[in-house]
Formats: C-alpha cells, sequence, structure tokens
DNA sequence: CTGAAAGCGCTTACAG
DNA sequence: CTGAAAGCGCTTACAG
C-alpha cells in the first residue's frame, strides 16, 4: 500500500503526532527535528491521503459550483475563472449542472456530494429566496446573480440595472426609439431578466419613449432563443429598429436571424447584448455589449466564500457585493 | 453531530454491519430486519458519510477530467456532456485546467487531488507518450484527442483524418484551389493539428493540387489565433480563396477578420472550420464544418473509463476508439 | 442471515 | 517542544 504517516514517524524516529506537526506547519519544532522528519518524507515518497484528512479535520478544501448549463459561454468562462480563483487561494471547485430546472437546484443544495465540499456558489435561477434559505444546510453558500435577493443570503453580483440603461441609453443616443427586447416577460421585474428589463425602461423614462409591451419578447437566454424571438417579432409584424438581447448569446442568435431574412445590421436594426462573452469581439459585426465585471465576481464571491468557511465573515445578514461593469461599444451598435 | 450508522443501529437494533449490508444492498436479509433498518434511516434522516467510506473502501465515484480551457466553446461543451454522462453511471466530474502548459499537464498527472478520483480523463496537448505513460499512476487513465498515441494508452478520438479530408475535398469541389490552413506548422504531423492538415494534403492530392506550405499559418487554437493568422497571410500578400480552420475558433476568428477587411464570405473566400461548436450555427455566415461525435465521445471515454475502475475492460494494451463524423455544410462554404 | 472486531490514515485534545 | 491515545464514520474479513 501507500506509504503513511506511520512509515515516516518510525523513519525519522519521531511520533506520529511530530510528523502530523511537521506537516501542518506548527510553529514549535525544533529544526533538528523538523529536517528529519523532512528527510523521511522525501525518501520514502510520502504523500497525505486527503480523505483521511477530510474525515478526520472536516474540511475538504473544495467548493461547489451549480450553474444551469457548463455550455452556456458566460458560465463556461466564468466558471474557469471561478476555479482559476480558487486555486491561487488553495482550493478546487467541484461543478455541478442544475439544467435550471427546479427539482435539480434543490436537488445541488442537498446533495450528499456538498459532504465534500466546505461552501457552496450557487446560482439558482428558479428557485426562490425562501427556499434557498430553508435548504441551505450549515455550510456557507454565496449566491451568484440575483434570481433571488434575501436580506439572509451572502450574494455577489452585477450592476445589472444601470448597465441595461446605460445600453438602451446608447441605442436612444443612436436615434433608435422601437427597441426590441429579448429574454423577459414584458412584466418581469425580479431576477436578471427583470433588473435588466427596469434599466431599459428607465433610460426610455429619461428619453421620454413610451415603453411597448409588444416589443418585449420572452425566450431562453441561448442563442436559438435569440434567433426564435426575433423571427417571432417579424411574423408578428412588430416594427423595431434596435434590438437588445438580455444576454450576447440571445443578441447573437438574433442577430443571425435579421442577416438570414436579410434585415441590415446596424443600418436597419442596432443590436446589443450583456456579458461581453469572448465570441462578442468576433462576431460580424462585432456586437456591442457590457462588461459585467466578471474578475470582479470571481474574486468577490471567491473571498466572500472562504472567509466565511474561515470564520472571517461572520455578519448575521447576508453581505451584498456588486461588481462595476463597462460599456463596449462595437459595430453592431456603433 | 450528523447522525451515524451507529445511531441507526442502534435505533432499529441491530448491528453495525447490518446497517452497512442494507445500505449496500447486499442480498441476504430477512425482509423484516431491512424494514427495521430502512425505517430507523428514514425517522434519523441518516446520510452516509462519504469521505469515511472513501478512506474504508477506496473509491470515490469521482473522475477527474483535465482540459486545456474550460473557456475554450469545444471544451465546455465537451465538459458539460461529459459531466451528465458519467452522472447517468453514479460518477462525479472534478474538471481541472491545464491551460495547455506541459508543467501544468504533468502537475494535473501527479496532483494529489487524484486521490479524490477513481480515474482520469485526460487531453493532454503538449505531453509525449512516455511522459504520460511513466507518470500516470497507478489509476486508470484514459485520453481524449490525439496528441499522443502510444499502444499502452487508452485513446477515444475522432476522425482528425479522415474528417479534415471531407472538408478540404468539399471545398475543392466548391472550385477552391488555394486553400489556407490555420492552427498547424507546415510540416507538422502528429497531434490533431497533424492528423487534420494529413487529410488536407490527401484532399490536395486526389484532386490534382499541388500542396503550398505558404498556405499554413500556425496560430493559437483560439478566435483571436484565427484572426491574427489570417491577417498575417493577408499582410504577407499571400493569395487565397478557402480557409481551413482546424477547429471552429480559429475559423470564427479568421471569418471575422475577412469581414472587418472587406472580404466577403463566402465569395472571395469560403471557410470552413471543425467541431461543430453551438456557435457555428448561428455565426454570419454560419459556419461549414465537421460534427465529430462528441456524444459518442463522451459516451464511450466515460464507458471505456468505468470499465477499467471496475475491472471490466482488463487488456494490457491500450483500447483506441474513434467516432464518427458528419459534415455541416453551411453558408460560410456552400 | 447477523454480529463483534479490526482498521482505512489521518488530526486533535490531553499530558508532560 | 514531543508522545501515547482516542476517534472521525465507515467497510471488510472472519465467525457463527
Amino acid at each position: 500500500m501507500a506509504v503513511t504517516m506511520n512509515d515516516v514517524a518510525r523513519a525519522a524516529g519521531v511520533s506520529l503526532k511530530t510528523v502530523s506537526n511537521v506537516l501542518n506547519d506548527y510553529e514549535f519544532i525544533r529544526p533538528a527535528t523538523r529536517q528529519r522528519v523532512q528527510d523521511a518524507i522525501a525518501e520514502l515518497g510520502y504523500e497525505a491521503n486527503l480523505t483521511a484528512r477530510s474525515l478526520r479535520s472536516g474540511k475538504t478544501h473544495m467548493l461547489g459550483l451549480v450553474l444551469s448549463d457548463l455550455a452556456a459561454p458566460y458560465y463556461a468562462e466564468l466558471a474557469s475563472r471561478l476555479m482559476t480563483t480558487a486555486e491561487r487561494r488553495g482550493y478546487r471547485v467541484l461543478v455541478e449542472q442544475s439544467g435550471a430546472l427546479e427539482a435539480n437546484e434543490l436537488g445541488a443544495l442537498q446533495d450528499p456530494l456538498r459532504q465534500l465540499t466546505d461552501g457552496l456558489l450557487f446560482t439558482p435561477l428558479v428557485m426562490g429566496a425562501d427556499a434557498v434559505v430553508s435548504h441551505r444546510g450549515t455550510k456557507p453558500v454565496v449566491l451568484l446573480g440575483e434570481h433571488i435577493l434575501g436580506p439572509r443570503l451572502d450574494l455577489v453580483t452585477m450592476r445589472n440595472q444601470d448597465a441595461a440603461q446605460a445600453l438602451t441609453a446608447h441605442l436612444l443616443a443612436g436615434g433608435r426609439r422601437r427597441i426590441a427586447v429579448l429574454g423577459a416577460q414584458p412584466g418581469e421585474s425580479a431576477g436578471s431578466a427583470g433588473l435588466r428589463l427596469n434599466g431599459y425602461r428607465s433610460a426610455l423614462e429619461d428619453a421620454g419613449v413610451p415603453f411597448d409591451p409588444a416589443l418585449v419578447a420572452p425566450g431562453e437566454w441561448r442563442r436559438d432563443g435569440g434567433a426564435a424571438a426575433v423571427a417571432g417579432l417579424l411574423e408578428r409584424g412588430v416594427p423595431f429598429d434596435g434590438v437588445f438581447g438580455l444576454n450576447d448569446a440571445l443578441a447573437l442568435g438574433a442577430m443571425h436571424e435579421l442577416l438570414v431574412r436579410g434585415v441590415k445590421v446596424p443600418r436597419d436594426v442596432a443590436v446589443v447584448g450583456f456579458d461581453d462573452i469572448d465570441e462578442a469581439r468576433f462576431s460580424s459585426p462585432s456586437l456591442t455589449t457590457v462588461a459585467p465585471g466578471m474578475d470582479e465576481i470571481a474574486e468577490r464571491s471567491i473571498g466572500l466564500l472562504i472567509d466565511r468557511i474561515d470564520g472571517l465573515e461572520a455578519r448575521v445578514d447576508g453581505v451584498h457585493a456588486e461588481a462595476g461593469f463597462v460599456l463596449k461599444i462595437r459595430d453592431s451598435a456603433p
């Protein structure tokens, strides 16, 4: 079998505890003793057994990450960054996909696999705040996004409303007056969709442009959802000269559909998205969008979660953090 | 603390072993006994401690997945599918990014974290076969992709050469004669790049078109790599009427760069990629590419790895599996 | 069919 | 500064 701490202790002529002390950087060890132990470790090629360590210590140094779909570009980029950030802090990330199904979101929260993590980064798309609070268990949970806002929940988010308002204002400044919104219900006011829609409405109001619910088209936040939503508007004969996809995937799908149907972008219709995924720089035309501070979101959510795990952050109320955003003006809406 | 098996045993009036038997679906238990145990489990809300189970059994029911970058669309889509497939078989996937750096690839292979997995899916981009063989350790490793071909290594791959040949033949049939290749060195013959380049050359040969090394441009397999590679060709004044991006990201980046510079696609230059990522359907123009059987790759690699773990697959030589491919003709190269 | 015991490889009070 | 002992919560031979 593998080399154990016992083997190391025997080889170094010390007790188990002393080996453990060396391994855990305990301060008060005689240098000579420490050296003997380290030599024995090197010679035997000893490697700590992580499972045994977890069983005894109750710590795993893993963080869970629950998101709807890792194949969605925004989540893929976010997950990649979260993993890099966590690694720098000595943690690994275990990803789970919920498919944006309420049963799976609840399942992820109650999954026995949470035993293998010290805390959870959770992006609930359908679960309500109360349900999260009552099922989150005893380990720290930090929410990403904003479907859910509960005073008792930690949350790291982006400036959805302000960024959406800035995007819409940009379209209005370019002379657009009938701006379709893709990915929301007309009356929606909660969650990322609702907040972004609010921002859109504020910008309209500021410009004295009336809100037309006929311009709001629901759709899955994917490329095919954007294509279908814009196709629906065209087929219903709703006139528009701008499109705001509530995320880049929606906007890119919509842009494709417009171009296929011979509608020129941006001449006939200007298009903007939200997220600034890498693809936005390389679409044709390139996509005007907003960069929601993904690095900051990754940094702060990992930091907050680890602080909760370590007990460095002990506020009973939820901590709320919000990243800054940057408008990215490109060719789809110059 | 949490409810343990001991608590359950006491509540049910049986021994620890009997509880364990019930939990592990041991066959020969008196129905009444099983019932009493199950009632106790339900009543106490007992949940098995996965760490303790792993420590004792040596199994974790986790698979490692090492890839270069989770934010790359092909890998994001692959990882998503591998996770779904593994879950159906009772396994979870722990992802690690190597950044395509040899040190990180080696690090992933030797990472203590491998203790937490029963086997590894590994996509080496720079490591050689010998290095993998000598550092893979004792647990099963299945390779994805083909930078590496060693008779002693399990490998699940795609038909790189045949698919590349079919794509190139399609461009040739459309009358293109000077087809640039992005993402390879002119003399490359190993790895995905080499195999795809071989396919390209076979198709040229079949058509009696001479191979021109000046048409082969290296570049990172990303959108920006494709844009830079095609810009280089244009600036060097190399004439071409077709572009084969060795993956979709390269092709999409190149297409963007061409369009920005006023080169019409497909009129002036036809563009094809490789992978059939979701984005390929929604670019403008949509991208002609090849779907390399990702579902099949996910299914077979997970299946093979689990068979190795369970000892159901015991061949000493590496098992090699190859998924089928489908050409996707779209507007960038009709 | 079920039980009592050992042990997976660590960390953690408790002594000294 | 270091040691001997207990124990985290399971599974696994070994008996019977």
